[in-house]
DNA sequence: CTGAAAGCGCTTACAG
DNA sequence: CTGAAAGCGCTTACAG
């Protein structure tokens, strides 16, 4: 049924090893040959059999896509952007894509071991980081290679790593605000954990004080409150569209009386206005890299273990106002 | 290195072909057999070779999931919803998922045809519909199976489909509405496109037109403005956003003056407030029996296509309210 | 530069 | 109910 090597050998009067080799464009095969045998192949319309090759080879060109352990976080906007991303990536490469999905971490280990043990990927991109993981552990304890799109903490240095510069995005904000005159800026925030917005509130602390400024820290909750603040730093669209709504409620208008920075460029800094200025973190790159990095990984079986940070981009749109 | 059938046949002291049949639970073999061999792929950790499996069987237990060839599209929430629970349930019949993304139909057929030529996966699941879509016809002439989760307008007879009752979803709207005394109700939509456009502008006219009520429409632009309306019917959630604001603007309040009843219960509706009054689409309910149904086609070979509807879920929150 | 052969780890008629 | 054998479609030392 299915046009084989075989048949394509036969057809261009060669051994089935020849037509191996030229699939793969070994260098021992000569031009000649080489044209003969992509003829026959063109002409049989032959389609190389995945599972026969993995099978012979050892190697699966699969990567396993690992989503957090937490449903309504991973129907965020950001997930399925570098998923796009890392499959297109993925694809020049002649690499497929599975994912693994869970609610929680032993659901998620017992998918990513059972994918890795019936060899149906070469290693795994991990989608979050996190204080602790067990199924980042359990990697790192079984030798199987991955590579993780944020910072782990705690293993920044056995685990590569892709991540944005948390840290300046939090003194950029601090930045652009500052240069428009605002003195009296506050972090906003719904969560005090993980790594990402420990970076961001410490670089906007370091910046803050560096510029003499007068900081001030907000845990977003009911009985959110502006006192002198003429500008926030938000932690994300979302939580920036609903810091809008508390402000609007108590009567500030932004961007008049108060500006709003924030973070990610997700879609919903383009819903109703004002419209945010938010950092656009890349997630393109982040999910490329990501792809890069974890080839470069499987082909060197080195310990060495980089972090690639990727660049943000300032997004000016409605929510920010020079301070008269 | 690995261990094998042919290790675990040694130990249970039997052939490798019983394994495999014990694998496969095969009714042939005694259970003191079973029992046996089970305990030496305990002792000995088994686990299949997924590519080995595939190629001696020529199935490849794999589905591959086409998104739509747009970017900004494939970002909605939806997609990574019923991703997720496609994989989950395909996961409990040992079924992996891969994925086809692309920015054009011509990209996305390229992907599909090669996924499906290196048998890589035994069919498709397509997540969207649309009037005319190259890559379903494709997979139509071809004869490669798959189902869709939406309705194919022009081929709802050829094709398997899954979808909810869109039409039925346009005539709740408009029940709930006038059950609270509403007579002057407005679709509001940003698109003219597509049968679940189509679909639901029909059952709300229908439901309108049967209660004598006065209805209008609305195309939603930066010229949108409410007349003699007390009630609006949107399509979806983030354009129930940019319609509120808008009416806002206008000194409209929702839901005192005017009510919004919207659809798909994303993330959106719970944002800012008024939370949205939306119906739930149960994209969960979707995506596990677009699953089943392909599975189902699978095994029968058939060309038997049926649509499956899913129920919806009305989620009342602040946007409606009576009229007195 | 190319061929012949063994092998990757399963499945599945065929026999008994 | 179980075994022996062929075969799925590739890759890759080994030889020449």
């Amino acid at each position: 049924m299915a046009v084989t090597i075989k048949d394509v050998a036969k057809k261009a009067g060669v051994n089935a090893s020849t037509v191996s080799r030229v699939i793969k464009d070994s260098s021992e095969i000569s031009e000649k040959t080489k044209t003969k045998v992509r003829k026959a192949m063109q002409d049989l319309g032959y389609s190389r059999n995945a599972a026969a090759q993995i099978l012979a080879s050892g190697k699966t060109n699969t990567i396993g896509v690992i989503f957090p352990p937490v449903v309504d976080k991973s129907s965020q906007p950001f997930f399925m952007k570098i998923l796009t991303s890392i499959n297109e990536t993925a694809r020049e490469s002649q690499i497929s894509v599975a994912i693994a999905t869970g609610h929680t971490q032993e659901e998620l280990k017992k998918q990513v071991s059972l994918l890795y043990s019936e060899k149906r990927v070469d290693g795994f991109i991990i989608l979050y980081a996190g204080k602790s993981d067990s199924v980042r552990e359990y990697l790192l304890s079984n030798g199987i290679p991955f590579v993780l799109v944020g910072t782990p903490t705690d293993r920044q240095n056995e685990i590569t790593h892709i991540d944005n510069d948390n840290k300046l995005l939090g003194r950029e904000a601090v930045r652009h605000l500052a240069e428009l005159n605002h003195k009296n800026i506050a972090f906003v925030t719904d969560t005090t954990e993980g790594e990402v917005f420990e970076e961001r509130y410490q670089g906007f602390m370091e910046e803050m004080s560096r510029r003499g400024l007068t900081r001030t820290f907000v845990k977003f909750d009911k009985n959110f409150k502006i006192v002198r603040e003429t500008a926030l730093v938000v932690m994300d669209d979302i939580l920036a569209l609903k810091v809008m709504e508390k402000l609007t409620e108590q009567g500030f208008s932004v961007p008049d009386d108060i500006s709003v920075v924030t973070y990610n460029n997700s879609v919903f800094g383009t819903i109703i206005h004002p419209f945010l200025t938010t950092f656009d973190i890349n997630v393109g790159r982040l999910g490329a890299t990501a792809v890069e990095k974890f080839l470069a990984l499987l082909d060197e079986k080195t310990d060495y273990h980089e972090k690639t940070v990727i660049p943000f981009e300032f997004i000016l749109r409605e929510s920010m106002k020079a301070r008269e």
